[in-house]
DNA sequence: TATAGTTTCATACAAGTGTTTGAATTGCAA
DNA sequence: TTGCAATTCAAACACTTGTATGAAACTATA
């Protein structure tokens, strides 16, 4: 039985410096260093460096993706088999948004891994990326139940803006925090949660999608 | 006076093979073969590789600027200095879209080299991108113009939102038409803008954000 | 044509990378 | 303790990368 005090060490250098650094930037011998252990203990653990990179990004996935389905199983048992749209829409973007938003100094070196591996895609992560569908077929499978009158194709586009919206706060929240010059509260993190929900639901439980909405739209602006 | 020949080789090449595999992929030594020109020349024409990818990246940021102002200060015309919100929204997310989506066999090189730097964020390009605050700001301030009661904090956020789903789309596209099983149609840009124009529209022109308006627009869901 | 400046070229350089090797060490069971 | 497998280690390997050099070729002016 092995004590895995080798492994684990490396796990938890290399994480915490791709999380501070970027993968570009970091080398083996950079974790090695900040884990104490030999050079060669990367390959005679994990194989190689991009397993060893999968490996870090394929754990903290899979618990996101843990969250996720149980908040959506929590909230189709609330909703007696059927979840509500804007419940499924949390339980999407929220325990990713929980995950790598929020004040600096709280976040974890996973949280910041997180979002180090949705800055700069790196080959290995790609690769698990492209695995991910499977696990959304069931978020669009709930929003078909929730929305059973809803053309499909418009629940598919209201989920893949969903993600988006979540996802691109999190790559690039400088920019919306520079060009707001700090209006923008990115530390309120379920005030995010909850813009990016209702946002998500309007485009879902609007008027169908045609072409000639936007000026409509326009036409009606109030003022 | 020089000929270029040998610049605008490099550039081509440089562009068309970043397109086709990616940064992390391609060598300057893959580069001048393709060009059919000297190793050395890339150093002596732009000083370094980081150079010639920023050259490549400001030439076409610039191009999309320039066509994003052009449509914004069209509608400002046409509206008496004041563009409709769904026009500006318009004017900010359809060159580029109109730029990187479409048929494949459709896309030229630049497009798809716009494609992968926003794929693989590479250092030069980050740090150019870091300066595009000040052309997002002409549209921020638009939108001011353009819904004068609404608080500039929404305005941000539906600003960063349009940019979002715009951005996710070119990025992603692979996705959502796996998703989908191809039942969302990627080469229909038009559709594309105007459905990511209406959303935005809407979570420009819609109630106040507050933290309870999810569960009330999931109340008054119909059915 | 002679000359000065520009551009191209083959080649070398220096540094860094992930990976492999084979010997040393350790931990544990017989 | 002995033997054996798992682990650790220092060192080297093999290779790629971007960049620098200095001579050669070219271009255009006087």
């Amino acid at each position: 039985m092995p004590s895995d005090l080798t492994r684990t060490s490396i796990l938890d250098a290399a994480e915490r410096l791709y999380a501070d650094r970027g993968f570009a930037d970091v080398t083996l011998r950079d974790i090695v260093a900040a884990a104490g252990v030999n050079l060669a203990a990367v390959n005679y653990h994990f194989g190689s460096k991009d397993e060893l990179i999968a490996e870090l990004f394929v754990t903290r996935s899979l618990a996101t993706n843990r969250e996720r389905l149980n908040e959506l199983k929590a909230a189709e048992v609330a909703g007696g088999g059927r979840a509500e749209i804007d419940a499924i829409l949390r339980a999407l973007v929220g325990p990713t948004l929980r995950g790598c938003l929020g004040p600096d100094n709280e976040r974890s070196a996973a949280a910041r891994f997180m979002i180090r591996a949705s800055i700069e895609s790196v080959p290995p992560i790609r690769r698990i990326k492209n695995r991910e569908i499977d696990h959304l077929r069931k978020f669009s499978a709930a929003m078909r139940r929730s929305l059973p009158g809803r053309n499909p194709v418009d629940l598919y586009w209201g989920l893949h803006f969903a993600l988006a919206m979540a996802h691109q706060t999190i790559r690039d929240s400088e920019r919306l925090t520079k060009l707001s010059e700090g209006s923008c509260d990115l530390d309120d993190v379920q005030g995010i949660i909850e813009r990016i929900v209702v946002v998500s639901v309007m485009a879902l439980t609007g008027r169908e999608t045609d072409s000639r909405t936007a000026e409509t739209v326009a036409a009606r602006r109030a003022r």
